[in-house]
DNA sequence: TCGTACGCTGTACATTGTACAGCGTACGGA
DNA sequence: TCCGTACGCTGTACAATGTACAGCGTACGA
């Protein structure tokens, strides 16, 4: 079976009754039930917080709720509904601050940053697909939250949903890149500041400056500002701004005095 | 073994002479080799493009060469590596536009046309981190190349890092999406608009549309004005535009009326 | 009271990267 | 010219994964 790590391979039915707690169709009539759905939620949530994505296995989150593999199996079709599941109950926790009345800027900087945490609080939201999201009560609510803070700015609402999706598309990037070199620093046991320490002089042999100038100087000058190749903090302040900026020229194009400029 | 898929975990030296092809220490010995590293670059590089990253595996590569598995690796140290000099070798094939003289925004726009072309030809390169590139001659290539469609706009050396940076995992990000649809599709062996059509009375029956009015109307205005819930076409058109409008704020600071604008 | 629906389990299989040891080849030094 | 040895290639083997399947026992509805 290919790991899917993605959304549900199987029927939509199942997997939307999954996520609203749709109750089952007639009376139960064998054994009770050991655990429930939100306990393997739970504890696959606290599996993979900790292992991260490729730490959540059904033996990993099985042994967890002392349980042979198979158990599973009661509670959730298959390993991609379980990810659907534990998604959508994130998302159902994410605190969602009430900025109404405030400037648009603030209002988006607000969302920025509820998703940011998010993605430092559970890593592996950021690693998958939100292409087809889990329709659950928790994905609708941050949607419907997430939307107000665009609402009368003048956008239609193809628009709102277009700026809404550049802006998470943007914070999630960031967050799995911040979670790569986390994850890649740990499997190699070797920091990034070690890497390019071995790699540089390497490098420096190879590569000739006078053929590419622009790309040792600013290679090395990016390099030598944050500690290494990539600073996740400092590409998701300066991107945020660009994006806001570029924004602005769309929410703003009525009204140039529109709300408020950082 | 984890699955790497995405970057060399083992020794940088071991991976920088693959990817600058240093030649080996001594005189050969043994008997003479059946093959070399770019026909296993190639022949690796087909596969993904025809089978996607979940296809490449070493005794598919393998097969195609007529060969045992693990003869693959006289030639690469293993999956990690081969991954690292295939993107590189994507990298140096890319064709780079010269748009010297012509307004910023057209450069950049050329620049991220080059990356989404890229991603067209090879899907899978949207898929790998990039966070710890292979610093081999056709990312440097690339990386100069690209560099110089910033040069001369008035910004520092970092900032031109950013601002690529960013464009970058713009157009990647979009790649991603796009290709995460249709794998998503041909896994499922359903369509978008299937998927849609089965989730949607479902969704609409456990769904209150006076509890969740923005995320319902928004939500079928997005769906309806594309074909499904995301059409990457139509968010790369729309992310591109705002976030060259955001890069503008920052380049014409200073000379307000500097290059062009769209 | 009893049949049966259902919860739980152990076993099994296909698929993966790659470690390891063996076999044969052909070059460099004698 | 001849041989030791470095090296190319191979088959076998192992650990880890998701999950199909069949069996076993439980407890509810008739």
């Amino acid at each position: 079976m290919r790991a899917p790590d993605v959304t549900s391979s199987g029927d939509p039915t199942r997997t939307l009754a999954l996520l609203w707690r749709e109750p089952s169709t007639a009376a139960r009539r064998g054994p009770q039930r050991g655990l429930n759905l939100d306990t393997v939620i739970e504890a696959a949530t606290a599996v993979t917080d900790t292992e991260g994505l490729t730490g959540l296995t059904m033996r990993r989150v099985a042994q967890e709720l002392r349980v042979s593999p198979m158990t599973l199996y009661t509670y959730v079709p298959g390993k991609a509904e379980l990810l659907d599941v534990m998604l959508d109950a994130a998302y159902g926790r994410m605190s969602r601050t009430d900025t109404t009345g405030q400037p648009w800027r603030v209002r988006l900087t607000a969302v920025a940053e509820e998703n940011r945490a998010l993605f430092a609080t559970h890593p592996w939201t950021a690693a998958v697909s939100t292409l087809r999201p889990p329709l659950g009560p928790g994905a609708i609510a941050k949607y419907e939250h997430e939307l107000t803070a665009l609402d009368g700015l003048g956008l239609d609402d193809v628009e709102m949903d277009d700026c809404l999706t550049l802006l998470l598309s943007f914070v999630q990037t960031n967050a799995r890149a911040a979670a790569d070199a986390r994850a890649t620093a740990q499997l190699t046991t070797m920091t990034d500041e070690q890497w390019w320490a071995a790699a540089g002089p390497l490098l420096a042999r190879v590569l000739d400056p006078a053929a590419y100038p622009l790309a040792s100087r600013v290679g090395s000058a990016a390099g030598a500002a944050h500690g290494s190749a990539h600073d996740p903090a400092h590409a998701y302040e300066f991107g945020l701004r660009r994006l806001l900026d570029g924004l602005a020229a769309l929410i703003e194009r009525a009204t140039p005095a529109a709300s408020g400029r950082s």
